[in-house]
DNA sequence: ACGAGGTCTTTTGTATACCACAAGCCCCCC
DNA sequence: GGGGGGCTTGTGGTATACAAAAGACCTCGT
């Protein structure tokens, strides 16, 4: 067979064909839910199968499938014969998150102690380390900052697994980052820390990285304790639903 | 409204209309596939739903939609329109969700120390301590005490979310212990270990039992990164299937 | 004989029809 | 008048039918 990347031929790019329906639903609804204010609704937000599926002009079977999906990832919580439901998680369930992003993450920086590069690291310190202006007049982008941050310093961890866990987890946090940020100077501090944080990166010092990256997270999740009583304590559960973990 | 909990009567229970048949059959699957010897066949393993909706005697719909649970939890892959194929961890993803495990039980350890009743870590001691004889003999005894101990250690930390995401991760690694204990005195030493660890505990030595575990849990993900190579490298991955997390 | 092309089979993706169950309502009986 | 039972309606759960796509294989032309 003759090379035949010389000849000339027509510049086409693989379409994508593999984007069923499914995976198209579920974004759809996963972004619709993550833009809509949860825990500001005083009641359970109810989905409709049939709804979503006129809506979006697809049958109920990809719907379905992605709402299983969805589901397994903790977004919505299915009750046998009354209809879907989007999860509100309790302060429980948010600490509980927390701290398993804290675990997480504080392996992370332990990691990315030996295993990132300066040159990485210096990046990390170039794209935060910049925000030593008031933030309480930015919350938002703060918020974004904030996060990007956290998902660039689990990334230098080299451990592909992490940043996939932490990433629908950022998701659910980002439903509640009003209760996160709002009270008291925390904005202020969490820089602050995060600095230091840096710093023990540069350093090289992995445990100091990690008991930093620690105290930080446990830091959110003593706030939310404190300050997250708004959230639903009780799951508001009608006969028991089906209890699905994160994802 | 009369106070009927004192009258008689029939000690029915809730019958549990709730267990779906996409539930009876994700877990039918997934048991199916935990007893496979995954890593002793040649290939991978396909799998088709028509055949599976056949052996089980329901349809491809509920087969479906267990079938998509599974592939989030990181059992199956599916390749659209070619099918679905038992997933095979590479020794990158083995350690990866070792170190994840790593993560999570070092910050349960931690937890456990001040969360932990006396009482709870006596009964760790009871359970596990008592396995000084040689393990060599009872290679399957001993795996399953182990998994167990970590497990009991995971759920002494108090968060449940700790305990549920492991859970998978162990289901994972169950695949692959023929590795994890067969070689040297993996096992012998690995009681060591958590002899130190109880230890800790009791001593409510937060940054010792951490650290410990820690360590012990690394000890693992270099003895698979040693004596792994006869894992499977490379996904083997036809057309870059739809890659998912483990869950 | 060899290769390009078409066709056939297999298997998944999607749509639709049907069924079982739960809630609410109304009516009938006590 | 009150309460229980059945009916109505709406919802999710299941089954099945249909469509599309990928791989295998066969055929025909050169």
């Amino acid at each position: 067979m003759a090379d035949v990347t010389a000849l000339p031929r027509l510049k086409v790019e693989r379409l994508s064909v593999t984007i069923s329906l499914r995976r198209l639903a579920c974004e759809a609804i996963k972004r619709a839910i993550t833009e809509m204010d949860i825990y500001g609704q005083p009641d359970e937000i109810r989905l409709d199968e049939r709804q979503l599926s006129e809506d979006l002009g697809v049958s109920r079977t990809p719907i379905r499938e992605a709402l299983t999906v969805l589901e397994q990832e903790g977004f919505v919580r299915s009750v046998p014969r009354r209809g879907l439901y989007v999860v509100r998680k309790t302060k429980r369930e948010i600490i509980e998150m927390i701290t398993v992003w804290a675990a997480i993450e504080s392996l992370a920086a332990r990691l990315a102690c030996t295993r990132a590069t300066d040159a990485e690291i210096a990046r990390l310190r170039a794209l935060f380390g910049t925000f030593d202006i008031d933030p309480s007049e930015h919350i938002s982008e703060y918020s974004q900052a904030n996060m990007a941050f956290h998902q660039a310093l689990i990334r230098l961890g080299g451990c592909d697994l992490m940043s996939e866990l932490t990433e629908n987890l950022f998701i659910h946090m980002r439903a509640i980052r009003d209760v996160t940020i709002r009270q008291d100077n925390r904005a202020q501090r969490s820089i602050v820390d995060h600095m230091n944080i840096i710093a023990a990166l540069e350093a090289r010092d992995a445990d100091r990285a990690a008991r930093l990256v620690r105290e930080h997270t446990f830091g959110l999740a003593a706030h939310v304790e404190t300050y997250g009583d708004h959230l639903h304590d009780v799951p508001a559960a009608p006969h028991e639903p089906a209890r699905r973990t994160f994802g």
